[in-house]
DNA sequence: TGCGTTATGTTCGGTAGCGCACAGACGACG
DNA sequence: CGTCGTCTGTGCGCTACCGAACATAACGCA
């Protein structure tokens, strides 16, 4: 029982009619997801898929000299691994625990075999797959116009947005290699805000003081991907 | 005859079986694209969906202050309006023709029916989202990390791409649209393309001469996209 | 043939972010 | 309690790109 309602904690899960539920919900394995462990690499084979609760896991491409840059975030509102339903099996792209936490895996056969009934579920993971298209878009307007300063309000945002409670857990290396920018950058811009009151950090600990002091002060990209993901999703069930 | 012949143009339509052909082909309607044609508007419900044959249609979003930035061109290999399929009805982003020519439209009914029926043509047009999802994160890698000149580079192969032959007809102020940059710094990339005789241009007319010279100074973002379409499509009938 | 429009080229100062080198500073752990 | 590694702060010169204002050049149409 107490099983049952922690799978909730996954928005895509908790939104599984009853039905497709009993079908699937035994082949869901919990999984600890330790910071910077990479659930998969660029071009493999996806021999599974994960619904995080209470972690958060980044999407980004390495480029060729090592740099980084993020692609999209999941956390307990989504999955990992679209590409498995979409029929690629494989994405360009590596998937890293950016926060530690915890999540449900569930073999890529048992999530196609529903998918393919063409039911609820595959209209359910359709819908999530456009809302994490529009956040890749909105990255990529984002990456062109707008400051470092917002898109760092906007990444806390995002990140805020997947877990429960106030605090992040990352440092700011670890920040710079998501957004693709320089440490040092970071550490101006969260200055900035430290400055400002909106946030208080130290080695790796970040809490948010004041959150509509940082929605003042990213730029429109936050709203436009939170308002999509509310918009195709079932309603945020907390807990 | 010619008829049928021409609606292979486009790639997409050209994989579909002969059974799921018979029942779709009657609802597909010429149509002309005109340069600058807005398709869709960022949030509208779309009615239609759109498979381009000799035009190029760029998605972009338009921010707030009018700046905009691309996210991903579809030509003759995909199509416009995955979002009617995927379960959102809209997104929040334009579609605008970059090239006129012409293409083939249906009704949104009629696609979400075949869609639905979970066969081939629902595999394909997943298929094809996968790799319209890869272009957009490569974008967003680009403009985060290459320079203009590369990203001018990419941009000039996509295009030329989904076109036959090797002239463009794109002033550079579209192109910086496009792009998201400032006119005048296309002016100076082009303008070295053209001192190293890798293109010729005047007044909205672009000739490549020398297409293994735009690949080369093209950034990784290129061939990582195209891969990935010859990856996930079925190969690119010429015609 | 001339005129207006549209496309392209040039210049200039300003700035955000980079790469690098190094300096403190906090905390974990022996 | 000291030492070491990790995390954070600071200063420097440099480059790519921006914004704006303006100069030239091609074409299209009267």
């Amino acid at each position: 029982m107490a099983v049952a309602t922690d799978r909730k904690q996954n928005h895509l899960l908790a939104a599984i009619p009853a039905a497709e539920w009993k079908r699937l919900s035994s082949h869901l394995e919990p999984v600890d997801l330790p910071l910077g462990h990479v659930l998969y690499e660029s071009g493999a084979t996806m021999t599974d898929m994960l619904f995080p609760t209470t972690s958060i896991i980044s999407l980004l491409y390495v480029m060729e000299n090592g740099s980084s840059a993020e692609i999209a975030v999941v956390g307990n509102e989504g999955l990992v691994g679209v590409s498995l339903f979409m029929g690629g099996e494989s994405t360009p792209s590596r998937a890293v625990v950016q926060s530690a936490g915890r999540g449900y895996k569930i073999q890529a056969q048992s999530m196609k075999d529903e998918f393919n009934r063409a039911g609820p579920v595959m209209h359910l993971l359709l819908r999530y797959t456009q809302a994490l298209i529009t956040q890749m878009a909105q990255t990529a307007v984002c990456n062109r116009h707008h400051t470092l300063d917002q898109q760092l309000c906007r990444w806390l945002l995002l990140s805020l947005d997947r877990l429960q409670g106030t605090d992040l857990n990352m440092t700011q290396e670890l920040i710079s290699n998501m957004l693709g920018v320089r440490r040092e950058g970071v550490t101006e811009a969260a200055m900035q805000l430290q400055a400002a009151g909106i946030i208080r950090y130290s080695r790796g600990k970040i809490s948010v003081l004041d959150r509509p002091g940082l929605e003042r002060r990213t730029c429109e990209c936050y709203a436009v991907v939170k308002k999509e993901y509310d918009r195709l999703l079932p309603a945020g069930t907390a807990t």
